[in-house]
DNA sequence: GAATATTATTGCACCCAGTGCAATTTTTCA
DNA sequence: TGAAAAATTGCACTGGGTGCAATAATATTC
């Protein structure tokens, strides 16, 4: 029993202090804003010291990623199921057609979605959550169709899929009658007729 | 000749001393790099006091920004000569084609990129650039092309448009052989048959 | 189980971007 | 020329982020 690797108190921890950050940090962004949030009260509320914030988080905005990573792993899960006789795109916008009906039925994702609207700082952090995204739906892609030579046709499909999603949010935010998931698959659609054209 | 508005020395000086700020403040990120470079640094040698500094730009990041909407700009006032008739998304692809040469023929744009890829922070402040430049493109077609049931059609073609233009800038890094020119055409090309079929 | 090696936490001093405010200088205009 | 308007500046302050060295907590070895 030397060696087995256990859990051992270490690592719980640090993997419960990261939790309790992400947690208490969306928390206090809520409450005051994100500009209004000092790294001192998320600190102070999870109970640790600011130095060692830094230890857990490169910044203040990597609380925001963190969670969001999180979010779309599981996006990205749902993804990696898909058959290779299927069609990427195809495959994508099934994924995130669950995506976003998950994203639709929790209240906190959608308070946060709402907060992330509320200051022109948290605007910019969403669009390079946008990138991110991106860049993560590409790896995923290409490790379900590794041929070297589909790569910069999956970029695209990366590229335009997330470009589509969040054409499909602001849409759909600029009117009432159809459900996010009717909203998408218009946008999908339409995209693809114009582009094609 | 109490009325007429000749130009006025403060706007002048104004104007001046603005575009000084953006030749200095490039001409050290070129040379200590973005995060090495202070904004003590950058008002001292364009002769101003840094507090000054903040009534010409909001951040340090402005810089760059402000370099760029100039950039950007003429490629949108080639787009805004374009005919009613022509099709939105080929009139893009046109004025990027004019746009690309002349980045790649001006040793300065060419240093400039260089820079954007040398750090963390400035790839970060290039992706806010595309953002930007997807929604001024999105500006100009919409002044062509105002039609109100058009807007998703064209806010996707901006979104695709841009999208093709940094692929293409990422994949004619990737190989030596063929022209910015011509790897613009292949990808807008290929992506279009990916999205179609 | 005590001694020792690792690793995490913390405090402290520091750098830099950015803001509010009030004093001063420069430009405008009558 | 003199008063009004606008630009520049200094100063003090906030808050994010880093380097470093001391200390505390956990792991390892005998």
């Amino acid at each position: 029993m030397a060696k087995p690797r256990t859990e051992g108190i270490r690592e719980r921890k640090r993997r419960e202090t990261h939790n309790t950050l992400i947690e208490v940090g969306l928390e206090l962004f809520l409450e005051k804003g994100y500009e209004g949030t000092t790294l001192d009260a998320i600190a102070d509320r999870a109970g640790i010291s600011r130095r060692t914030f830094f230890s857990y988080f490169k910044s203040k905005e990597d609380i925001i990623l963190a969670w969001n990573a999180t979010v779309w792993e599981s996006a990205l899960e749902d993804l990696r199921k898909t058959p290779l006789e299927a069609e990427p795109l195809e495959a994508v916008q099934q994924v995130m057609r669950q995506h976003i009906s998950r994203y639709k039925n929790s209240a906190h994702m959608r308070a946060i979605d709402q907060l992330m609207l509320s200051s022109e700082t948290l605007k910019q952090r969403k669009q390079r959550i946008y990138f991110i995204q991106e860049k993560a739906l590409y790896a995923v892609l290409s490790e379900i169709w590794p041929q070297p030579e589909r790569q910069w046709a999956l970029r695209g499909i990366a590229m335009f899929s997330i470009g589509a999603l969040r054409l499909t949010l602001d849409r759909w935010r600029a009117q009432t009658e159809k459900s996010l998931e009717q909203v998408l698959d218009i946008t999908f659609f339409e995209l693809r007729q114009e582009l094609f054209l």
